[in-house]
DNA sequence: GGCAAAATAGAACGATCGTTCTTTTTTCTC
DNA sequence: GAGAAAAAAGAACGATCGTTCTATTTTGCC
């Protein structure tokens, strides 16, 4: 929908639901859940349009309406699912990144936390790259709750770049949302050439075009490690 | 199979079929032709997975087991497709640019044609990338085309990298698979946020991009064009 | 023009899909 | 523990899928 601005901001949310009142989690609550990471699952491997109710009661091991009641459309569950994997990501990828120092070590942490999550997911599939695909052609409720997801995060990366910039760690004519786009770049042709054409050398090649960027937009004092031992600035930092 | 694979060089092919033979063109040949340019179409907008018989036959306004007994299966009709697009794509990008000079020019043309291509694809759809994330955990035979038709590609791109550096026009410590990493992250950035996110200036960056992207790998004398006449080169957007 | 072969159509198949409706089982509350 | 409410199951629906089999039409060659 929108550019990427500073409107919408991550907030925490549980991936778990009913925690807070004074109520127990009631039984179609919990299943509800059961059948979610199931269909979570069941997508990252084979998307969201090949979700199917019935591949889904097999796997939980319930009946198709029994599944199907929890949601009352397919879409929703699709919608369902999309949420799950939005508050995952940013427990894993936004939220520990906050910790770091606005600025460039921010903007490292989110980095490496994507690579992280992207790593796995060369195995396992990535929702937000397979569900692009499918809905970038299909209008409705569930291509929207899939864009304003994406959207969110990708603002959040930009927003971590503007204060970079804002920090004095960027060169004083960096555009930030062009430095947004090749990192995100980076992080997709890792998904397709590690997960699709199985190139081997596919993270590292990541990992140095990110410190290649770096090298560009960032002031010579903020970019401390030196192209030469890229190894150990993989994934830690 | 006759597949490309990825070690042989691209060999320019004819789109339409038999041409070459005292024969003329039997009807079976043309309309299965008509067929496969009319699922080209379908597949590029809906993805090679939502290709339908149905579909198909009802666009091209034949019968169902008219249209099937050209192909005998639905995966060869998917490999037909995907031997199609491959080769458009090397007639609209790769054969063009073989008219440049070894090096930078040429690795510049293959890239301006790709973008030229993407562009169009913003509306329409590329296979090369919503088959990527269709077939990535679907192994067979149409995987199998698409693996090595993309393949076939990229390794093109890289190859006229690779004579970029022995012509010297780039540093002599340039790593050419990094360079063509980046350069299809470029890409795939640009499909997915002009495409699915459909964000303004897309093609742009991605253009800045690979500007970028010269300006560190080659060396200063090669880059000729300044970063502030980018705009000739770019595709009006 | 006649005739064999190729091309296309038509009907039907089993399977799977999302969804609806009805019935049974389980859960929660008092 | 009884009774109401929620949850789950079961069966069936119309639709669409790829595919098969059998007719029918069209084509290409002598």
């Amino acid at each position: 929908m929108n550019q990427p601005d500073s409107t919408d901001k991550l907030v925490r949310t549980s991936s778990r639901q009913g925690e807070g009142g004074a109520r127990a989690l009631h039984k179609g609550q919990q299943t509800k859940q059961a059948i979610v990471d199931a269909a979570l699952g069941l997508a990252e491997q084979i998307g969201l349009e090949g979700l199917s109710i019935g591949a889904l009661a097999e796997v939980t091991k319930m009946s198709k309406s029994g599944v199907f009641a929890h949601f009352g459309s397919r879409e929703e569950l699709q919608i369902s699912v999309i949420r799950e994997y939005y508050a995952r990501f940013a427990n894993e990828v936004f939220f520990p990144a906050m910790d770091e120092a606005r600025g460039v070590p921010r903007v490292r942490a989110l980095f490496a936390n994507w690579m992280k999550r992207v790593a796995v997911e060369i195995q396992s599939g990535c929702i937000f790259i397979s569900g692009a695909v499918e809905f970038d052609d299909r209008p409705g409720p569930v291509r929207d709750a899939l864009a304003s997801s994406v959207q969110t995060w990708l603002s959040a990366m930009y927003r971590a770049v503007v204060q970079a910039k804002e920090e004095g760690h960027l060169l004083a004519d960096s555009d930030e949302k062009q430095m947004a786009f090749e990192i995100h770049g980076l992080i997709l042709a890792l998904h397709y050439e590690a997960r699709f054409l199985k190139n081997p050398g596919s993270l590292a090649r990541a990992n140095q075009g990110f410190e290649n960027i770096l090298a560009r937009f960032g002031k010579p004092v903020v970019t401390a490690p030196k192209l030469t031992h890229k190894s150990n600035l993989s994934l830690k930092e």
